[in-house]
Order: C-alpha cells, then sequence, then structure tokens
DNA sequence: GTATAGTGTTGAGGATATTGAACGCGCCAA
DNA sequence: TTGGCGCGTTCAATATCCTCAACACTATAC
C-alpha cells in the first residue's frame, strides 16, 4: 500500500482482460466433462468453493492446488494452459494440423477448437469416404446446421425429406429433427459445415 | 491439524518426491539463460526472495505469480510444465522428433533435452554436411567429449593433434582444449558424441 | 585490512489463497 | 405446501503465499 507501487496486483484486470483465462478454461474442461464444481470437488479433493472463486477469477490458484483439481478429469498442466494461451493469444488462423480430427470409420470431421468453449457457432469439415453413412441419428441438441458440399456427392435425410446434393449445394436445418448422411457414390465426399450453438 | 488429513499438505512431500519438480525445473531454466534469482527478479518484478522459496520447493506459486516470474525469459506456461512434467515421468526412451534439434549452418546437434538441467552428460547425434567446419571453437567449459563416427568421414583436430576418422572410429578430448570438426568429403558425415558435464 | 557489490537464504509482516459452513435458488416427489 | 437434494455463490476463519528487509557468504577493488 504504498501508494505508487508500479506492479502489485497481479490479480483483478478487468480493463484490459488481458490474462486470467484460466477460469474460463477450466469452467468450459468441467462442463466438457459434464461434471458440476460439486462433483469435481468430490474427485479433486478441493473444496467446491474454491473451484467457484477459480471460474471467476476471483483467485489465482497455487499450482499445486490447480493441480488437483486437474487430477478430477484427465489434463495435464501443459494441456491445460496451452489451452489457455491459445485462448489469450486468440488466434484467427488455423493450420490444418492443429484442428482437433475426430476419425469414426468412413467419417472424418476436422473442426477448429475452442479451448473456453465460448463460440457461438463450431465450424469443421466432413470428409465421407464410399460407403459412409451416420445412420440415424437423433440429436438431443437444441441447435442448427447448416452446409455446403465441395466436391463428392452426399444423401442427406432430414425428417421426412430426402435429397441427394453435389458440389455448390446446400442444406440447413435444426438439429432436433433426426437426420442421416450417406455417401452412396464411390467418390470421396467433402463438405463444410457449421452448427450454432456448438454440440459437442 | 485435525490430525487425520488424508490430503490436507498439498506441498512437502519430500518422501516419494513426486511432484513439485517446479522448483528444480525453475532454476534450471534461470541457470540456463545465465540469470542470477536477482537479475530474474527485477526483470519480473517479482521478489528475490519468492524466486529462492520456489526454487527450493517451499513454496507452490500462484499461477499469476508463476506466470509473473516466467515473464523474466522467453517461456510460456504450458512450455514450463511440459518439462516439468517431462522431468516427473522420466522417459527413458526420446523419439527422433522430440528432441532438440539445433542447425548451425550445415551442421545439425540433435540431442536428448534435460528439463531440469540435472544430469550428468548430454548425448547427441551430429550431422556434418559436405564442406561443414566448426572453426577454431574455444570452449570455456571444464567439461570432457568424445564419440564414433557412425558413417562418412570427418576430419578432428584437438590442439596439435590431427585425424580423419571414418565409421568405426572414435575420439575422446578434453573440451578446454580448442578443437575443430570439418567435413572434407562429399559425403554427409554423421556421429554420434556425449558431453560431461553438459556444456550448454 | 575495509568497502562495495554480487550471490542465495531466511524471518516477520501484511496480503491473499483456501477451507468449512452457510446462503439462495431451482427441481422433483411426497 | 413441505421436504429433500442438487446446483453455484459467498461469508468468516485459517493456512498459505508474498514482500520487505535483514543475514551470511564470496569476490573484486582499494
Amino acid at each position: 500500500m504504498s501508494g505508487m507501487c508500479d506492479s502489485s496486483n497481479i490479480l483483478s484486470e478487468p480493463p484490459s482482460g488481458e490474462t486470467s483465462v484460466v477460469g474460463e478454461r477450466l469452467r468450459a474442461l468441467r462442463q466438457q466433462s459434464g461434471l458440476s464444481q460439486r462433483e469435481l470437488a468430490r474427485r479433486s479433493g478441493v473444496t467446491n468453493g474454491m473451484i467457484s472463486l477459480i471460474e471467476q477469477n476471483k483467485t489465482s490458484p497455487s499450482v499445486a492446488l490447480l493441480k488437483k483439481v486437474l487430477s478430477g478429469f484427465p489434463m495435464t498442466l501443459s494441456g491445460f494452459f496451452a489451452g489457455v494461451e491459445e485462448a489469450e493469444h486468440t488466434p484467427v488462423f488455423f493450420a490444418a494440423q492443429q484442428l482437433d480430427v475426430m476419425n469414426n470409420g468412413l467419417i472424418r470431421f476436422s473442426q477448429i477448437r475452442d479451448p473456453l468453449g465460448k463460440r457461438l457457432m463450431q465450424i469443421m469439415t466432413e470428409t465421407y469416404q464410399p460407403g459412409a453413412d451416420t445412420g440415424e441419428t437423433m440429436l438431443e441438441h437444441d441447435s442448427e446446421e447448416g452446409g455446403f458440399v465441395i466436391r463428392g456427392r452426399i444423401e442427406i435425410t432430414v425428417g421426412h425429406q430426402v435429397a441427394t446434393l453435389g458440389p455448390g449445394d446446400a442444406y440447413y436445418f435444426d438439429s432436433r429433427l433426426p437426420h442421416r448422411f450417406r455417401n452412396l457414390g464411390d467418390e470421396v465426399c467433402e463438405l463444410v459445415s457449421a452448427c450454432a450453438p456448438p454440440s459437442f
């Protein structure tokens, strides 16, 4: 309290909002794991109140405590801060290698990562090998999705409507409707799609 | 102080020595940067006493403070903890991609990382393109080095002695002697070398 | 020898993180 | 309605961090 300390308060910087994305990062990870604050507290041996404070950026936890918290779900300190730094840096461009890739049999999703889980949409490319089929998927999420076909052909079923789309064609529907994607041709089909709000 | 707390003390675990490699990690980084505790303190705006305590694992710094400390030299939180986790895990095998690679013109060093700076030696492969030349290097470090040639041929000068080695040949000398490596052939030369104690 | 500046460490103090228990809220069942 | 149980937040008290200032040591200069 000397009055002219240059950088005494290491916490609480609402003006610029630079650092301390730690709280949002933890909250996003916890919610992605489907855990409540109290469940995470029980798992990690940290009090739920502390988790609440961390998520609100009302405290800067010690390294030891944060490590304990992260033991509640599979996440390393370096992985945690990699996401924090990615979020602080707010990257705009993404190389193909740093996308989150998910392979389900003949189907491949390659999407932009969202380390804080705060984005309004989720954009990805989907690649369907010949014969690929999502099956009748019933999504419980209250979201909408749409996309454009880039190459190949794809049969899309939404509710009672069926259509086969080719390059340049597009679709848009409510995710709560039962829907199915099938590649009936012998050519790889690639499309770019978006979903709002993010479903996972 | 209830007497039967299961995991109250998150710090101070000398018995197993599991976590809290944080201190050694920080010390190694600081020393590799050639900084004293006080110099790092001035650069980062943290008190030198705190840096001392962290390096001795007598405290677990808050995330905010550790971030401040690391701003003293170029190091991110995720990079810091990546080294911590590597050290805690004490890896035994190293894929080629995770080696520390340094390129100096026609010469390439690929060495095993030492996140804590505590190893007694440093082992690496050295690749000399045709025409590569280290020049007369005078090392100030009080160490010894040696190695075996794997392929190609290399001319080595140590003090007043000169020799050209081929596959299977070896060398060993005091690093304080002036020495020079030259690839005079038209073939890439590769060798595996060791140095004790680590020179950098 | 003293002085000055460097190093890493330690102790007392105030500031802050962390706990344990409360609070207020929403939801479902009796 | 009441009761119970889940959630996330917040309060007072304690444990811990963090600073400031001192200490002990080494080295170089005078």
